[in-house]
DNA sequence: TCCATTTGACCTTT
DNA sequence: AAAGGTCAAATGGA
């Protein structure tokens, strides 16, 4: 752990923390805007509302990191690696948290009884199952479909939700480095086309995003979509709720990464043939803001 | 024949 | 030792 005082680089993560803190105040802008306007979405509403929170924790987590006395949000600080306990999708305690690098958690519900969450933007191949000790569903374990051809490390985790089997809780890992649209790529779903402002805020907010992505990291860009196997024939109903992932791994957890998840289910919930929208799941995290319900 | 899924065994971490 | 995560052989479908 660096320290802030005489040291070029502490300074740099105040000014990012900084420049975060403008760029959530222009977020909030935009959302009292759209909040006001005629042809208000309240699917962007939770959009700006989960990047204001992901933006927020993280800039808590610096100041945590770098400031330990600092008084902070019990959201923020507890939601740590080591608190994922705290939040009820997770009622098993984990046994590899210091070593996982978490991007993102995501809860997704697919009604029809789709047998899992909906295209998350990309292809995935499922390489194990687990039943997990207290949970009465298990845990299906997915790598990236272009893992032997480009080497992508990407995997995510999937899981049904206890309380409400229609919900999924989705755990991505590591960063897609592939392309989907090569050989093994899929369908590109079309761009938002039936709300025209919404797509463009949400063109604005991920431009911010791939903005913010460059203090964090090399590979900034948000991934494109392709096709997913998982429950690729129901996607109707589908909500997602994005999860910043917690301020307490800081050290190690790549969060342009994280950013690029958020943004890819942003993305990926935009898409015109999916009826989906953004939830706060209330019992999600303590700390999470529960303005639309 | 190729590719994805299933599933038991093994490995790693706590 | 227990539990989560991954491997790899077996299996089935296109």
């Amino acid at each position: 752990m660096e320290s802030v005082e005489g040291n070029g680089t502490g300074r740099g993560n105040l000014q990012l923390v900084v420049s975060e803190l403008c760029r959530v105040q222009e977020l909030v802008r935009q959302l009292e805007l759209h909040l006001h306007a005629p042809d208000a979405s309240i699917d962007l509403c939770r959009a700006l509302t989960a990047e204001i929170f992901a933006l927020t924790d993280r800039s808590i987590g610096f100041v945590a990191a770098h400031f330990p006395d600092a008084p902070t949000t019990p959201s923020s600080t507890s939601s740590s690696l080591s608190g994922v306990s705290d939040q009820p999708f997770r009622t098993n305690t984990k046994k590899r948290k210091a070593t996982a690098r978490w991007t993102s958690q995501v809860r997704v519900s697919a009604a029809g009884g789709a047998e899992g969450p909906g295209d998350d933007g990309h292809s995935w191949r499922k390489y194990g199952q687990k039943d997990i000790l207290g949970a009465k569903h298990p845990r299906a374990y997915y790598r990236c479909t272009h893992r032997n051809s480009q080497g992508c490390p990407a995997t995510k985790q999937v899981q049904r939700a206890d309380q409400d089997p229609a919900l999924f809780d989705v755990v991505y890992h590591g960063q897609h480095t592939c392309r989907p649209t090569g050989s093994g790529g899929g369908r590109r779903p079309p761009t938002n086309q039936h709300n025209p402002h919404a797509e463009s805020l949400l063109q604005s907010l991920r431009a911010g995003l791939t903005v913010d992505a460059d203090h964090g990291g090399p590979n900034a860009s948000v991934s494109p979509l392709g096709a997913s196997p998982v429950a690729s024939g129901s996607n109707g109903g589908l909500t997602m709720s994005p999860y910043p992932v917690p301020a307490g791994a800081y050290t190690e957890w790549p969060l342009d990464g994280d950013l690029q998840e958020v943004v890819s289910a942003l993305t990926a919930v935009s898409a015109p043939s999916m009826d989906c929208l953004f939830e706060f799941d209330p019992t999600f995290g303590d700390g999470v803001p529960n303005f639309f319900m």
